[in-house]
DNA sequence: GCCAACGTTGGC
DNA sequence: GCCAACGTTGGC
C-alpha cells in the first residue's frame, strides 16, 4: 500500500467533480509528464492519495483511492501516455494549505513543498499521517 | 499579471 | 549528445 498526491487546478477538475463521479471513479487523464506517468504506473488498486487544489486554493482537500491501475490515456492518441482511475474516499474536515505544509518541519521534505510543479507525486507514510492530522481526518 | 523553475523540443 | 529556445505550471 502506497500513498500519493494528485494535483489539479480546481477550475479544470475539482474535488467536487471527483465526488460527483461516485464509486466508479474517473480517469486521471491529461498528464503529459514522464515522471508523473511513471508514478502512476507504480500505483496499485487500493492505494490512497491526497487530492490537491493548485492555484486559488493551494490546499489538500480530500482523500482519493486508486480504483484502476495504469491504462492508456483516452484523451490522446499518443500511446506514451497512461493514467489510473481514482475515486473520492472522504473530504478533509479542514483543508491543509500549502503554507501549513511549508510551516510544519515534519513536511520539509515533502515533494509538494520541494517541487511544486510535479502533478503526481509520492507521499511517505509519515507525511501521510501528518497531513491527515492537520486536516482533522483519520489516516 | 508576473516571473522563476522546470520539462521538452529541435537544430547542430 | 549537447544546449539554446520555447512553452507550461504554479506560487506569489
Amino acid at each position: 500500500m502506497k500513498y500519493w498526491l494528485f494535483k489539479s487546478e480546481p477550475d479544470t477538475w475539482s474535488w467536487d467533480n471527483t465526488v460527483a463521479k461516485g464509486p466508479e471513479g474517473e480517469e486521471w487523464d491529461g498528464v503529459r509528464n514522464y515522471q508523473a506517468r511513471n508514478f502512476m504506473r507504480e500505483m496499485a488498486t487500493g492505494d490512497l492519495g491526497f487530492f490537491y487544489h493548485s492555484q486559488s486554493d493551494k490546499a489538500v482537500v480530500g482523500i482519493v483511492e486508486v480504483c484502476a491501475t495504469a491504462h492508456p490515456d483516452s484523451s490522446t492518441e499518443d500511446d506514451r501516455w497512461e493514467c489510473v482511475d481514482i475515486r473520492a474516499v472522504r473530504p478533509f474536515a479542514s483543508p491543509v494549505t500549502l503554507q501549513m505544509c511549508k510551516e510544519d518541519p515534519r513536511l520539509a521534505d515533502m515533494v509538494l513543498v520541494k517541487n511544486s510543479r510535479l502533478s503526481v507525486q509520492p507521499v511517505t507514510k509519515e507525511e501521510w499521517n501528518v497531513v491527515c492530522e492537520l486536516g482533522g481526518t483519520e489516516p
